[in-house]
This record gives structure tokens, sequence and C-alpha cells, in this order.
DNA sequence: AAATCGACTTGACTTGGATCAAACCGGTCC
DNA sequence: GGACCGGTTTGATCCAAGTCAAGTCGATTT
């Protein structure tokens, strides 16, 4: 704190007009004039290193966040203690909207990684928007995703078998990616085993053992966080549930 | 349809400023010129029946709603075709924003029994925000304590005890009656074992059992749909999971 | 009062995934 | 090189909750 103001952040002021994101972020269709009086709001900041904080459970809501490069993680933490992660934030997406309901945040941002984020302090973001009838109807879209995101999340964490978990985890991201323009079949987990079992509420155990097993069936080659697609379709088919009944068959014709 | 207009429409369109959950609603917090803006986008409905549906997935983004009699249930339909239940919405809530997000809803809503809502065109709604910035904050608020009510949820269903996860759903709902004025320690349940299930992502029996449970532990009494909160601590003790060992240990003592 | 029906409870059995425990793998640091 | 360490895999065991199958209860109809 209190540094003097580095020379880069010239640079690190780029505009959301020039920036790949665009229209995968908030200022998707904000053109022109508006979209001069969104960047306004928009600090960019300093490189993050792995495990660094953006903001703390019951730190009072200042600013949101858009990750710019790198992966974050929110995690949540119930009255015993245990963390779960509620989400992992990709280049793009708005996260720390958390705390608009009550004004505190309830979870923490975690950055997984080297990485990079777009800050948007609420207050002026909302003034902005009180003005600007498309940023308001686009921040109220990007709430409305963020809450249906939510609730397909709500959807896997009943659905009960483990590897559809893993499944549908591993299509989504491979989706995610594919949208920021990268390869979707064959990409680097940026989060931990334990990561992923606090997101998809299993023990890291069944995670790993998941991971193996649709490896040994062929949909996806594991080695690590290295994860490629092999067989697409029937990766989309273990996560939809289809395929528990049919791999039992044929592991019971190759017994008998 | 096409009914000439009856003539209870006049006491139907009473005033926000005159209902009983005014500080409860959307209005909390808007007063004067403003909660008249707002008053003339609420359109009050007839009353509807248990099983009565206000939209369905796939309809287009037309309003968003209000309870203000009875209980709503908003459910998911995954694409095997399994419902589950989103969420439980007693007066004063607001339900139907998950269509904000792709401008269709992903759920449907259906009375649980006789009910009444107010409808918002959402259109008129955000026209409305966009001058107003109380409604404006309001609105993002309430969206805000839904996204955060969601992730409460999500943690439920994380927990893995069932007993833990009824005795929290019970508390919320005393919580729920509670400030809305009514008994919260002795109270009619709106929905069957069935809605409950899938709202806690358990099976029926389970569901059936850990009431049966908490019933013999002496924390609540339950006979079918009547519910009585007998021992609140220990209640409470339940939901935060504390209770599993020290009932084990009693157990254990008076077997042995 | 008997018959029907939907919601609920209870019992018996089975199983998926948690838990405990041990080994393994790939970096990094002496 | 070897030791170390966090992350990961794999194996063995156990239990909570799912599934299947009878009942029961209460409200409504005949």
């Amino acid at each position: 704190m209190n540094d003097p103001i580095p020379l880069d952040l010239v640079r690190l002021r780029r505009s959301c007009a020039e920036c790949s994101l665009q229209q995968l972020c908030l200022p998707a269709g904000i053109e022109g004039e508006d979209l001069k009086r969104l960047e306004a709001v928009v600090q960019r900041r300093r490189p993050l290193e792995a495990g660094d904080r953006l903001f703390r459970v019951g730190d009072p809501l200042q600013s949101v966040f858009i990750a710019s490069e790198g992966t974050f993680k929110t995690v949540g933490i119930n009255e015993s203690g245990e963390e779960h992660v509620l989400g992992f934030h990709l280049p793009g997406e708005l996260f720390g909207l958390d705390a608009i309901g009550t004004g505190y945040h309830r979870c923490e941002a975690i950055a997984l990684g080297k990485a990079r984020v777009c800050e948007l302090p609420f207050g002026e973001l909302a003034g902005t928007a009180a003005q600007l009838p498309s940023l308001q109807l686009q921040l109220l879209r990007v709430m409305g995703q963020s809450s249906n995101r939510d609730q397909d999340h709500l959807d896997v964490l009943t659905r009960r078998q483990a590897s559809e978990r893993i499944a549908l985890f591993v299509q989504g991201l491979a989706e995610r990616y594919r949208r920021l323009g990268q390869a979707g079949n064959e990409f680097q987990l940026p989060m931990t085993r334990d990561e992923i079992a606090r997101y998809l509420g299993l023990a890291l155990e069944t995670v790993s053992r998941s991971f193996s097993r649709l490896h040994e069936e062929g949909m996806i080659s594991v080695r690590g966080r290295r994860v490629r697609i092999i067989n697409a379709a029937a990766l989309h088919a273990a996560a939809s549930g289809c395929e528990a009944e049919t791999v039992r068959v044929e592991k019971r014709r190759s017994r008998g």
C-alpha cells in the first residue's frame, strides 16, 4: 500500500473495447458512448499469485470482479468450518455478486494460479447503471445467468452418481474453454482434486476414482491435471446418466 | 377468458402501501412517490387453486411474481425428465427471476394450495427501475438475496446427513413463518413429503424416516403435515450436525 | 359402514460412496 | 543424487441412504 503508482498502470488500463473477452464479458451488447461510460468504472489490477484473496467472508461490498486472466474459486465456509467451493471463475466471468443481497461478502474469492482481474467498484457501477438502461439490463442479465448456473449446479448435486458429476464437470469446463477460443478437447485443470470434490459434494478419493473410471472406459484420458476428451458422445451420455446400464451390461458380458 | 372484468377487481387492486407484507416484500425501503410508481406496475391476480401453474419451462419472460397468499414451488426438469424442487415461495417472496438470464423460464411455478400472487410485468418493472435508483438497488438486492438462498440450499445439499437437512428445513420454515407474523413453533407444512424429498435431494422414505427420528428424539412433534417444534435448541444442534455424536452416545448408554 | 385413493410410515435388503490407510508420482530443495 | 512434500491414486471396509415391498392412516365417495 502507498506504493508509487507503477509505470505499467497505463498498460493495464487497456480499454474493454480492445479486450478479446469483450463479447463474453459484462460489456457484451454495450457499445459506443455507453461502453465508454462503463469503461470509466473498470479498474484493472496488478497480477495476482496463486492463493491471493480478493475478498473474505464478512468484508463489506466494495467491488465486483471479472477474471481477465487465470481462474478463481469462490469458497463458502459454513458454521462447522468446512469449506465448500461455490464456483470456479474463468476469464470473462463476473463474481463477487454474493455481497449484493446483504452488503457483505458471504464467501471468499481466491486465485488458483497466476491471474488478473478487472475490478468494478459497485457503487459506481450501480450509479452508472442507473443512467444507462443497457447496462442496467445487462447487469440484471448477468446476475440472472449466475443464478442459472447456481441452479444447474444444484441439479448436479442432487443427481446421484459420482461419475455423472465428473462427466458433467469435464464437459462444462470444455465448453467454457471452447467459448474462450481455447481448445476444449484438451486442457489443464486449474484446480486440485480436493477443490473439485468440494465443488461437487464428493470425497476427493471419489473424484479421483471417477476420473480413473472415465479414463478406463475410454471417454477421456487423464494424467494428473491434464485432461483430454476422447469420446465426446460417450462422455455426454455419461453426463446424462445413460451410460450406467450400458457399461454394466458390457461388463457382465465380458465376465460371462 | 374474455370474462367481463369482475367487480372485485377493485378490491384486488389494494395498494402495496396498505399491504401487511410491505416491509417483507419488494417495496421494502421504497416510500412516497417512488412507492406509487412501483405500485403502478403491480397487477393483483385472481385466486389460484392447488396445482395451477404461473409459467412453464420455455415460456418467454413476461412477469415476475410475488406470492401474496399461500405457497408456491418452483420445479426444474432436467433432461432425464426428473423434477427437482428449486424452492418454496411464501408470501412476500419474489420468484420467476430465473428467466432474466436468458429471457426464457427454465423452471415452472406451481401453487401448492389456494393462493394469490402479485404479478409484475418485467418490462415495466425494469423501465421503472431505470428511473428510480431506489427500486433499481432494491431489485438488485432482492436478486442477490435469492442467489444467497440458492447458495445456502447448495450448502444443505452437500451436507451429508439426511436428518440435518430436515432439521434445517424445519428451522428455516419456522423462521420464515415467524417473520410473517405467524406462529413459528407450530405450523402446517404446505408441501408433501415427496416435494420435500425433491427439494432436499433425498428419497421420500428418507424424509419420512428423518421426521420420525426427530420426533422420537423429542425435538419436534410430527403428525402428518402438522409440525411442532418442541426443543428448538436441540433442533438447532441437529441442524448444524452437532447432535449426531451426542445422540449416539446416549443410545449406546441406554442399550449397555 | 365399506370401498377407494393418495399421502405417509415402516421394515428388509442392497449399494454407492465415505472413511481409513497405504503407496505413488513429480517437483523442489538441500 | 536423495529427502521431502503436496497432490494423487488405489485398496479394503463400513455405513447412510436408496430401493423394493408391505402396511397404515385419513379424507372422500358411495
